[in-house]
DNA sequence: ACTGACATGTAATTAGTTACATGATTGA
DNA sequence: TCAATCATGTAACTAATTACATGTCAGT
């Protein structure tokens, strides 16, 4: 069920990293597609090196800093995500509060839905923008006589993220016009 | 934090409701958008009653039957639903394995991943066929004289479901077509 | 002097899922 | 006879968030 593990090993599939830089590039790169703390990170890491799903690539020791546990993944692992991604899945639910509130916009004033809504657009231009701009970088980056390069699988999922930035936009402005 | 306080005060904002009818409206009418369990309802309609934003309505007795406990919000749970749903909030993310597994797709065969792909474009377009049943449903229920129409927000709701079908529906096909 | 980046990790809390328990009735 | 519907609720577990703890250096 937890997937968590297999977003740790969906990064380090494509190369070697530390649970820091796991951290790191969820957070900022993958931002609003996955999260994760430290507290998942590690335990999960140090959990999939003894069922060896993942092991130690080296420690790297830079003067006064926290040793820096480089991990990289094993054949088994690589399977092991291999066999999750061909795996069928159930339907996911869309989670997102904002529906929830759209879904109580009669009880409210239409000026104050409208604010709200407005701010909410006002977000999701700014995830827009971040996206195509990282489109455009991934595309740059992009091998296309290598068929198996994962930066295409890269920008297939930003370009999910470009069509749902662009779908809410659309809607919030058809929730104004309605009220 | 928790938002499934809101999502019960959401309908009961609507109509008094019973604790099985309330799990019965999410997971069957709002299904894909929001779902509760038994464990969740119970516990905070008797806290949320302890705190007088809801009460005891009456409680019905069909002969051999538990005790069927209906209740209806108060005024001060109505404020306290209007009040989160005007209060600014963050922008969520975007949580679907199935983009973390576009994000593997280099590490499988194309056939297989067209496989998985076609699959859950199926799924998407069984929900996006409910949409537009539900839609139509609502829309001769609406009273149109009426500005503050309910209904009129549950259309808002399962129109962004529509948009949203639309849209993954779309991208399973450009998926498709690049591999 | 203070904040943030680096780097690891633990602890505490809250949210959410799955399973269990009861029990009569209706329909397959 | 077996499963499903109605109707309440508890228990056990897993997942996820927030906060804590340590410690140095670089920049404001």
């Amino acid at each position: 069920m937890s997937s968590i593990r297999y977003a740790l090993l969906s990064l380090l599939a494509r190369e070697p990293l530390s649970g820091y830089d796991i951290k790191q590039h969820m957070n900022n790169r993958l931002g609003p597609f996955w999260k994760v703390g430290s507290n998942q990170v590690y335990p999960e890491l140090a959990k999939m090196e003894k069922e060896g799903l993942v092991k130690l690539q080296g420690v790297e020791q830079h003067a006064y800093r926290p040793a820096r546990k480089v991990y990289e993944i094993t054949e088994a692992g690589r399977e092991a995500l291999i066999q999750w991604t061909i795996e069928p899945g159930e339907l996911e639910r869309i989670r997102d509060d904002f529906l929830l509130k759209v879904y109580n916009s009669w009880l409210v004033e239409p000026e104050k839905m409208i604010e709200q809504i407005e701010e909410i657009k006002r977000q999701h231009e700014e995830r827009l923008a971040a996206y195509l701009e990282k489109v455009k970088e991934l595309t740059q980056m992009l091998d296309p006589s290598n068929s198996k390069d994962p930066i295409a699988s890269s920008i297939s999922v930003v370009e999910f993220g470009i069509k749902y930035e662009r779908l809410y936009i659309e809607w919030c402005d058809n929730l104004i016009k309605k009220l």
